[in-house]
DNA sequence: AAAAGTGGTAACCTAAAAGTGACTAATGGC
DNA sequence: GCCATTAGTCACTTTTAGGTTACCACTTTT
């Protein structure tokens, strides 16, 4: 019973520990309509420091969300591009924050 | 332009943001199926303190997922309840959590 | 008189996340 | 020879969330 409760508990809260670090949805949104380099979706979300941004497109990338291409170039270019998870989800993500808005 | 998307990416985060404290998922998943007491919640989350639950508590009624009935009673009595958003929620939070399985 | 039962609060501490500023590699242009 | 460019990394500091322990208010029970 408690081990049921857990587990279907950490289905639901590791899915939402995919999307809650402080910046992964804004990145998700920049990624959505367009695929974008490093520096691309840095001036897009200027309250984001570098560190950060690499860390959460490592993690996103990671959870499968987003997919990191990098081309043998100089100076580098690096191409980040939502995956099919990263884009299903988001329906999903705007219809909850339609629900706060009572559109049920 | 850079407005509109901060505004809309501002509804989904602070959606995400109403879940995403390390026990809210957990509180909320103890009163999906009953209305429970303070301390009925804090045995059935063993983990938890009582600190950090009255604070999730608190946040989670603020934001109206769930309700706080308080009777005028020797010793306190206090029901919590999950409102009609907190219910239209874990649908989709379930939804959100079979995607990663696959079950789009 | 003292303890139990209930739903908290207050003061303090710790660990994790995020922020900051300087630095790197490899090439092209001046 | 020197600067710009791009996508980072490294070491360090600050902020925030969560954890721990002790205590309170009020009534009933022993």
């Amino acid at each position: 019973m408690a081990k049921k409760i857990d587990t279907n508990d950490c289905a639901v809260s590791a899915t939402i520990d995919l999307i809650g670090g402080r910046w992964k949805l804004t990145i998700l949104h920049v990624l959505l309509r367009h695929d974008r380099r490093f520096g691309e979706i840095l001036v897009r979300i200027p309250a984001i420091s570098r560190k950060v941004l690499t860390q959460q497109l490592r993690a996103l990338e990671a959870d499968g969300l987003i997919s990191r291409k990098q081309y043998k170039e100089r100076p580098p270019r690096v191409a980040y591009a939502l995956t099919d998870f990263g884009h299903n989800l988001c329906p999903l993500l705007a219809r909850m924050a339609a629900l706060r808005n009572g559109v049920g």
